[in-house]
DNA sequence: GTCTATACTGAGATAGAC
DNA sequence: GTCTATCTCAGTATAGAC
């Protein structure tokens, strides 16, 4: 049946979001998809392979419309490339609580080095292009090291759970979120470049 | 013995350092460090712990001369205030190039959660204090988000596999990067706010 | 091609002898 | 304090039923 490996697909999506990658057990998916274990490995490979595959049907509407979005830019400012890059995600959030919830998850459990290498890769590179354009008067040090910081900044917005905790819990939505995260990167890239 | 310890801590620092904290089995830390499987366990309780004294006792240190630091200050600025913070990891990181791997590994494999609430948060409390007083201006929401991007950045700095590799390689001395990093994030917090 | 039953290996944890 | 033996649970591999 192609039934099981949907059924797999959404039961794994399910727990991994509510307990982390790690924390959800390849027996756990199978008892509560009511599937065979074996199962998992003659559609998938491996519990890593399963995990690129919820990656990869859920990033890729993603990054196609980051990509049309950046398209569509003709001398575009920091904050526009920013927005081609972060404002579908928001969207994709707000239509699928599930998604972020997952990514959040993959990104504080460290998962996405490979995962991201392969699927992001094209696009996150075809994005650092964009803003170097913008950014010409920053050396490529300087510039790498930025890209490096934003690429943090971002990946820990995601998560819901913050690592260093400070006055009281972030909250409200996930797009107001993203808003405030560009406006300051902005004002990180802008600064003058210390010599 | 009082050197079976010992013997356990510095090897799995080692090890975990070099491959990482899942990918270092117990059995491996024993086997270099000549010491019985249940050593480990009579001694620090579990794997989680032991990696938790670990980095009590490399972290200790570092955050002790950052309060120093931070007391030091009378009416600072952002900049003095992230300084504060952040130098003192750096320097940490030139005497000993082993912690800065370590708790890279820590960070790039999520693991911090729960030992950063447990050792960092008074420091952190601290650091977030200070630096709310030089931000005046900043509503509390903003100024939380901002924070919170900021430990995002800070955490992935630390990092020697960038999540999302832009145009080469970063490169440089630990030292060089602290001081880009503290630009972009002084950059960033001055940004004002948009309603 | 799809799925099931079962066995294998390695992990962390623990009880109890010494 | 230390060590042996053992337990449970994980991901993985394979043989074979349909």
């Amino acid at each position: 049946m192609i039934e099981t490996k949907t059924k797999i697909l959404d039961t794994a999506e399910r727990l991994i979001g509510e307990r982390g990658y790690s924390a959800t057990s390849l027996r756990h998916i199978i008892s509560e998809a009511h599937v065979n274990l074996a199962a998992i490995h003659y559609h998938f490979g491996s519990k890593e392979d399963l995990l690129d595959e919820l990656i990869v049907r859920k990033a890729a509407p993603v990054n196609a419309e980051r990509l049309a979005r950046l398209d569509r830019l003709e001398s575009p400012t920091v904050e526009q490339v920013l927005e081609a890059f972060l404002l579908p995600m928001a969207e994709a959030a707000d239509r699928d609580p599930q998604f972020v919830r997952l990514m959040g998850r993959m990104l504080s459990e460290g998962l996405i080095q490979g995962i991201v290498q392969k699927h992001f890769q094209p696009v996150s590179g075809r994005f650092f292009g964009a803003l170097r354009l913008v950014l010409p008067s920053l050396s490529d040090e300087e510039f790498r090291w930025r890209a490096h910081f934003m690429a943090g900044a971002m990946a820990h917005t995601m998560c819901g759970q913050p690592l260093i905790t400070g006055p009281g819990e972030p909250s409200g939505s996930f797009y107001s979120r993203i808003e405030r995260l560009i406006v300051f990167l902005a004002g990180g890239f802008r600064m003058e470049e210390k010599k």
